[in-house]
RNA sequence: GUGGGCGUAGCUCAGCUGGUUAGAGCGCCUCGCUGUGGCCGAGGAGGUCACGGGUUCGAGUCCCGCCGUCCACCCCA
């Protein structure tokens, strides 16, 4: 058993019936992002290392020490993405579409960290990212379809935070205050945070240790500090918001952990998760990354959420999977104890109408092939002998308690188009 | 990187202070019922007790190591 190979440590096969959940996530938000105007993109997993380590910033945690980092045989390093808005800045640094551009995306996003729940190695993200403007309503609109999205897949129990980090204006004499505050006192500080708070003061701000809270508390509040423009940019993110009827938190200690984020940052939190894996998706402004990567100046702005949080979440919040556990929506099942090669033409020509149709194999008895039947969780039996292959016919039934009609005859033709009546469709 | 818990059948687990051939429920297969599933009954397949070493007359059980996994810290989705 020990030798058995499996997947690797933080990482799961997601299989049916459980995908269906994946499949309505995904379908869900594909059609959200559709309506607000975006357009899919699908990337490499991998990158030029480069792409996250001026994006995110090698003194994040992330670049830092979790990245999947290696060499290909034309000793070229890349990284596994351990997220989604960098390699998307680096698409349009590469391709130059015209602005605003606007893109949504799943992908699988892997981070070297130990496993734990809601925290795995791989895990997968669905986001969107708007490139080209500043404009604060795209702020909103980024924002608002995140919102909208957790409501249509049932969340209710959460929250949205939102903080504005200021811009490269204001920001740097910020953090040079924030700094001089720490140093002073340095010695209250937690352990882990006593060397960052010289090098990246901004990351002790979101400490949770109390030691760090109390003297975070006491020093500079970035509002303070914030110059008009980003002033008023973060009023008018957070007016859109009201006006589309969406609440948030103002979070002064909200500091996202990867350095590109400038002006807005949010982040959705459940209440329904417990313990530090509670966010469900969390996103920002970043106005410099594409310049980070080599690109004209170019304001960009976007989120990001964990499938697997989300599925957490629902269920954390009781979410009845209802019609997406069990069902392989199957319309019908074929029992065929002939093995007649027009029954297999058959089964095609109903695939081919539109209709979802499964079949046992290996000849097995029609008493066993019924088990199949009932197994698979289709509404209707489509029944072939040699009494009903003599006939072209097919015995017609239903396999679900709630409906006692009686089997009946239909001929080859009529298969079809009687299935489709008894499902409604 | 640090700290804990757990590894026994496909799944969920029970196996007392070490004691003969290792158990249950669910699932799976066959049959009762030659062409009718679900309910019921009978039977069956399936385990080098994660792996390696040690203690012992004897180890699933105790000790050491190792691997895997889960959980927590850090950080994030």
């Amino acid at each position: 058993m020990s030798k058995e190979l499996s997947s690797p440590n933080g990482t799961h096969d997601v299989l049916p019936p459980q995908s269906r959940r994946w499949e309505f996530l995904i379908g869900t938000f594909s059609e959200l992002a559709r309506r607000g105007g975006f357009g899919l993109i699908v990337q490499p997993l991998f990158e030029d290392v480069a792409v996250f380590n001026r994006g995110i910033g090698e003194g994040s945690e992330v670049a830092r020490k979790e990245m999947y980092v290696f060499t290909d045989r034309g000793d070229r390093t890349f990284a596994l993405r351990p997220e989604g808005t960098a390699p998307v800045a680096r698409a349009y640094v590469q391709h130059h579409p015209t602005p605003p551009w606007k893109v949504w995306y799943a992908t699988p996003a892997f981070r070297y960290e130990r496993p734990q729940a809601g925290r795995y190695r791989q895990h997968h993200q669905l986001g969107v990212e708007v490139l080209g403007t500043d404009d604060p309503l795209a702020d909103a609109e980024v924002i608002a379809l995140a919102h909208d999205f957790y409501t249509a897949i049932g969340l209710s129990n959460f929250s949205l935070l939102l903080n504005s980090m200021g811009d490269r204006e204001c920001r740097p004499a910020f953090v040079d205050t924030l700094r001089g505050h720490l140093q002073s006192r340095v010695a209250d500080l937690c352990p882990e945070h006593v060397a960052t708070a010289s090098e990246n003061p901004l990351r002790v701000i979101d400490c949770k240790k109390p030691q760090c809270r109390e003297v975070i508390s006491q020093g500079p509040v970035l509002d303070d500090h914030l110059c008009e423009a980003c002033r008023d940019h973060f009023g008018a993110v957070g007016d859109a918001l009201d006006a589309m009827g969406i609440s948030w938190i103002r979070q002064h200690t909200l500091v996202r952990g990867f350095d590109y984020y400038n002006r807005t940052t949010f982040e959705f939190v459940s209440h329904a998760l417990d313990g530090a894996q509670n966010a469900i998706g969390g996103g920002g402004r970043y106005d410099q990354l594409v310049e980070d990567l080599g690109g004209d100046p170019t304001s960009g702005i976007g989120f990001g959420s964990g499938i697997e949080r989300l599925l957490l979440a629902r269920v954390a919040e009781g979410i009845s999977d209802d019609g997406l556990d069990d069902v392989r929506g199957l319309d019908a099942f074929v029992i065929d104890t002939t093995r007649d090669v027009r029954v297999t033409s058959l089964i095609s020509s109903l695939r081919h109408a539109g209709l979802a149709i499964d079949r046992a194999y290996d000849s097995k008895s029609m008493r066993s092939q019924f088990k199949v039947a009932d197994r698979s969780g289709a509404a209707i039996a489509l029944i072939i002998g040699p009494t009903e292959l003599e006939k072209n016919a097919v015995t017609m039934r239903w396999l679900r308690n709630d409906n006692d009609m009686e089997p009946v005859s239909v001929a080859w033709d009529d298969v079809a188009r009687t299935l489709k009546r008894w499902r409604g469709k």
